[in-house]
DNA sequence: GCACCATCCGGACCAACAGTCCGGATACCC
DNA sequence: GGGTATCCGGACTGTTGGTCCGGATGGTGC
């Protein structure tokens, strides 16, 4: 950086979480000042929504490159500064896009039921959350693919990937403390790659890219290759 | 060469040509020709050879996004065409000098003595690949991310790439047939992630990322006896 | 129902970028 | 030295991510 007045600095003011369900916007706006808690105005929540929904639209039908910040105004009907108000960058945007996709993993993760959740062992945890993470990626290469030339270097900061990397690194710890299970769960998660997913993803074959990162986690837990149905 | 000793070990380890490389690839563009070959023109091998030089002095100086083309036009002191010509694209200039600089990595595998030629067992040339590659990555993790960015969804066509991942895939099957040797070639380098390692590199241990990457392929191919201390 | 003010909106605006083009310069060959 | 294919330079274009601020709007207290 350094260039000039433009540094990425905006980028890291993204607006909190972006809330809504699959239904509609909804108020919420977590703030960081949880004293001057501040409802997020009417107007506000119902345009996040609509740029949230133009965003994946315009990743649908084109690719991660049709997506600029122009047109996904244009496409939610809002002003170009509106959509940099609420996300702070295209960065940002992708981000909130990608983490409303996973947070019901997230969640199921941290407090659902077993297999994803506490409770069962950590070789049957793994692979259920490899099995979630994988499908949420194969469903969302694009997007990955798009949120990685966005972030750029930041990637390994962002809450998401943290999360992810520590319930990783936790579980292949608990299975083979003998291992570096730190640079293993990095190793793991730098498979999830939009272009890769896209590249190794048959046509025919929507989930062979889950099967081979959940093979390959198992090769290296040392397989004992318990026959589970997919 | 013969600028900033970036890569260490592997160019030590590696019979190296001098820097005296006539010309990277000519980056498609002009020469479709066939059997009548065109000696390049002096001011155009001295242009390119400035413009590449402009280009690492940036990634030195700068980040990765601090190597814009028209910087590196200006710093070699040719034109913004020239650069165009010769290299194609911001992706074609990156993706030379990653040439380059890999180069006699990929002679030596190929063609030069054991372990990294052939003539070693598989096990034994994959340590010797895993840390000439690895040398190479950690002296050029900037460049690398840079290119990732420009590259974008061809990474994975890219004849570097594919060379890599060919020879990596192949020791892998030769060691452990069993295994998605495919699929696992393309896990191990997708952990050459420019920003992965800069995450991953302390300032005290250059090296690191590299034993990790072994141990990595170890564990995989079923480790019960290193070849050598790590 | 009204008025007030914080909050938010819109889109003109900006700098920077990758990539194109073509008149003019130059190296090479004879 | 002359002729020509090749190459050079940098002005030019179209698009992008990101900023800015006058004006509109929603929420709220009355």
């Amino acid at each position: 950086m350094a260039e000039s007045g433009t540094d990425g600095r905006a980028a890291q003011r993204v607006a909190g979480r972006s809330g809504g369900e699959t239904e509609g916007p909804d108020r919420g706006q977590s703030a960081e000042g949880d004293a001057g808690r501040r409802v997020e105005r009417a107007d506000a929540a119902r345009n996040r929504y609509a740029v949230l929904r133009a965003t994946e639209q315009l990743l649908a039908e084109g690719g991660g490159e049709h997506v600029s910040l122009d047109r996904v105004a244009a496409l939610a009907g809002v002003g170009k500064g509106t959509v940099f108000r609420r996300f702070g960058s295209r960065a940002g945007l992708l981000q909130a896009l990608l983490e409303e996709r996973s947070r019901d993993l997230r969640d199921a993760v941290t407090n659902g039921p077993p297999p994803l959740g506490p409770g069962a062992p950590a070789r049957e945890r793994l692979l259920a959350f490899l099995d979630g993470l994988g499908s949420i990626a194969e469903g969302n290469a694009i997007l990955l693919a798009a949120h990685e030339q966005a972030c750029a270097e930041d990637k390994y900061d962002d809450l998401s990937y943290r999360f992810w990397h520590r319930h990783l690194g936790t579980l292949l710890a608990a299975e083979r403390p003998d291992l570096d299970a730190d640079f293993l769960a990095h190793a793991i998660l730098a498979v999830f790659d939009g272009a890769l997913i896209r590249h190794l993803t048959p046509p025919g074959d929507p989930r062979r890219f889950t099967r081979s990162v959940q093979e390959l986690a198992m090769t290296l837990l040392g397989t004992a290759a318990p026959a589970r149905a997919l």
